[in-house]
DNA sequence: TGTTTTAATGAGCAGTCGATAAATAATCGA
DNA sequence: TCGATTATTTATCGACTGCTCATTAAAACA
């Protein structure tokens, strides 16, 4: 399973049973004695990579309210950072993505309900906001998105586009995570303010107008 | 050309130049009358979908001191959302990233030249801070690349993961825009402020405490 | 010891791939 | 209308794909 890992988040699961085995070092029909099918392997590498490394104390942690929220969010981030940031998860979850829609769905499913879901109630609860409209809770949780993104993008510039990365993923991570919490209050408050009449200027948006008014 | 930007984006690039054909409506072996080979016509469509839509006076528009910064980006980032923020441009960016290393490092470098360069300059010149050292340099392109990663990956959601997004796109990048304008004079001080003592902090950070300390 | 189960292999199937060659159809200037 | 050029298709090649099968080697069991 490692190699098979291995493997397929380098060349992608469109790559032979038959190169794998080579790398291995078994005969390729032997594959087929322990997965009835290519695909199912396949499943298999799914499950080792994505569902086994999940800590299923993250949520709990990240609502423990007798942390200061900060550290909560710190230390989830930095775990949740050391789990994603390397290169089998990163690269099979994009190839996931293209070649088998659903894998991505279902993780990205427990993402949303044990974290982001999470993060926005203590967010609320820290900064005493009272609870968002249907448009503000969707603007609110783009807002958590925007920090995953600029996470998980780190992966992708280092192990899908090959690009130079700062060393220090930890430390940036950290930052990362201290400018979502230092912009938070203000954006949050001007996501309740604005939220209303920004669904109106939106429409009204022209090429160089519209939404630079609201500002 | 259309038709195979379209097939390739959906299908990928290890898919069949048979199928390709049969979608056109002519038979395979045409397709080798007009392209020596498969490559030649995947690099050609790399051409059609990220050269020719950038649009060289965008350079130029963001650093035009004669109209205000935040103008300057919401207009820039709506017209480049506008660009990529599409199936066929988000699908073959990533397919390329995983199987043919070097096309996207080509677009990045431009990017980061063409843009992330200009508008750190700019935020610079906005907020009268003083050349940063080759550190700070370092934390404040990050903060850039943030706001792209949370940009591109508003199409990986919708195009890749097959997520809902929000409708109103528009909005969403201009908020995405405005958050990080309003945070950037703060966070471009706290990074100003804790460049050097962080690189410390990073190398001694424990499993709870270290970087908390410096909150 | 003999018997049964498990592990592993090489050969090979039907099908698909990119690419080529030869044959046919369409077009066009004279 | 003709010859020549171009456009397009049919037929085909060798390499490779996931997968199966008969067979053998090794281990476990009696």
């Amino acid at each position: 399973m490692q190699q098979a890992i291995r493997y397929f988040a380098t060349h992608g699961f469109a790559a032979s049973t038959r190169e794998l085995a080579r790398e291995i070092g078994i005969s390729q029909p032997l594959l087929y004695r322990y997965f009835p099918s290519k695909e199912a392997l396949v499943e298999r590498v799914f499950e080792e990579v994505y569902l086994s490394p999940w800590n299923a104390a993250w949520e709990r942690q990240l609502s423990d309210r007798c942390v200061p929220l900060a550290a909560r969010m710190h230390r989830f981030y930095r775990q949740y950072a050391g789990v994603i940031l390397n290169s089998d998860w990163i690269r099979i979850f994009i190839f996931a993505g293209l070649a088998y829609e659903g894998i991505n769905v279902r993780y990205l499913a427990r993402l949303r309900e044990g974290v982001f879901d999470v993060v926005l109630a203590e967010l609320h609860h820290e900064f005493s906001l009272a609870a968002p409209t249907a448009q503000q809770r969707e603007d609110e949780i783009e807002l958590i998105w925007g920090l995953h993104a600029a996470i998980f993008y780190i992966g992708v510039r280092k192990w899908i586009y090959r690009l130079d990365v700062p060393e220090q993923l930890d430390r940036l991570i950290a930052q990362q995570v201290e400018d979502f919490l230092a912009s938070a209050p203000q954006v949050l408050r001007h996501i309740r303010q604005t939220s209303l009449q920004s669904q109106h200027a939106a429409g009204i948006a022209t090429e160089d107008g519209g939404l630079l008014g609201i500002r």
